[in-house]
DNA sequence: CCAAAGCAAGAGCACCGCTCTCGAAACGGA
DNA sequence: TCCGTTTCGAGAGCGGTGCTCTTGCTTTGG
């Protein structure tokens, strides 16, 4: 597969990854905004014009920075829910460790997790790239919705007659074994999701919610319940 | 109150609100990341040095952008609901009014949505002077949940007693006549609103939602139930 | 072996936020 | 009315940015 042919593509790959790396450290400490080529470069110990010949502009740099980040997320969502179904737990309590490690991964990402969830930082579009590595947390999501509903069931209201294709139209795009109910449920649950995590980390919290832990878990417990999960 | 001394109190003023003005427009256009204060005073016609005797930097100018920003949206929402109350409206109806307010603005102002629940842009630190107009949405919706807390009550779910004396206390600070319960469910749903709101608007929902103002309407409606509004 | 391709480096362009200085204008008390 | 004080716009300038282009050097592969 990667068989890397000589020491050109192997240096390249290398000083690729090396840029991201300082990149991504540049980015944790300062954030995207303040995210500079030449200052990349500069601690690279190249000159920056040398950089444009990995990364073809700041917002390709940003792009694959993206990317990583949902990657990295996504695998912490689905260790986390692969650490509870070994643990024997009930979707429920597998649907709150997934949203748990997903604030917890945003605690300790801040910055990356407002470059795929907050903003848009360049002019706008998310490009194609990034569709893939966006699902897996969605994806773990629908995981722990589909061992409910294979389990005892789940426990919806019925959906609006005006949202009946749409939400049939989402089951056929994504889950296409769950009533569409469910699969229209999750999607907002997963926007919702993100706008907990987004208010603790960007300081819409700050004066009103301060047991945030317990607060999370509450509310993602209610989240829980939104998509059917049974209490139990 | 505002008695306007001289000319140069008045050109003052005048000029302020030139330049957010102009800010505001380039804001819209082109976004945060890429709003300059040379653009804005070469627009207006002045050098960019001047600006520094209204503003002492660009994340002040930015920062006002802000205040407006949440006045604005705080005023959509009160609007809307005021609207809803005045024709007679349930209070689920009224929740789900104000709710589509704030998602109609933020169609109508992206950036400036971005401004205020994306990603905060300058270095950190949402300053002080924006509490009280960023809580204009909240009180909104606390009203709605007053008013059917004082009709026909509220059907909400027990708090884990963990969260007891945290709901409390936000209770206390926010709506001392309501529940803790239902003011800490609102918390949550404010939160739950934004992410909805947000993740349309920054194309989280892209190739995922296609009916975009129906699905919202249903999540709304959601919400609602989420913070025991009686679904009459 | 040698042409082609990939590469780092440097100079340079246009732009940015921000500071400082300077002269003109408006202000307000004597 | 005069005059010191304050406010203001303009200009030059500093250090920084993204990005382009040219210039040679090195690796590559036929």
């Amino acid at each position: 597969m990667s068989t890397v042919r000589g020491a050109r593509e192997r240096a390249r790959i290398e000083v690729t990854a090396a840029i991201k790396d300082e990149a991504r450290r540049r980015l944790a400490a300062e954030g995207a905004a303040k995210l500079s080529l030449r200052a990349v470069a500069r601690e690279l110990g190249m000159v920056s014009s040398a950089l444009y010949r990995y990364f073809p502009s700041r917002d390709e740099l940003l792009t694959a920075l993206i990317i990583d980040a949902y990657d990295s997320l996504g695998a912490a969502a689905e260790e986390a829910d692969s650490r509870a179904l070994a643990a024997g737990a009930a979707p429920r309590d597998r649907w709150i460790a997934a949203c748990e490690a997903v604030r917890a991964w945003a605690l300790a990402h801040p910055h990356e997790y407002a470059l795929v969830y907050g903003s848009p930082v360049p002019g706008y579009s998310a490009p194609a790239d990034t569709i893939g590595p966006a699902s897996r947390v969605g994806n773990v999501l629908i995981g722990v919705v589909r061992a409910a509903y294979e389990g005892r069931g789940l426990a919806l209201p019925p959906l609006p007659p005006v949202l009946g294709p749409e939400a049939a139209r989402m089951a056929a795009d994504f889950a296409e074994d769950l009533p569409p109910a469910a699969v229209a449920a999750l999607v907002a649950a997963w926007a919702q999701l993100a706008g907990l995590v987004s208010f603790e980390l960007f300081g819409q919290f700050q004066g009103v919610v301060e047991e945030r832990a317990a607060f999370f878990t509450h509310a993602a417990g209610q989240l829980a319940h939104g998509v059917g999960l049974p209490a139990v």
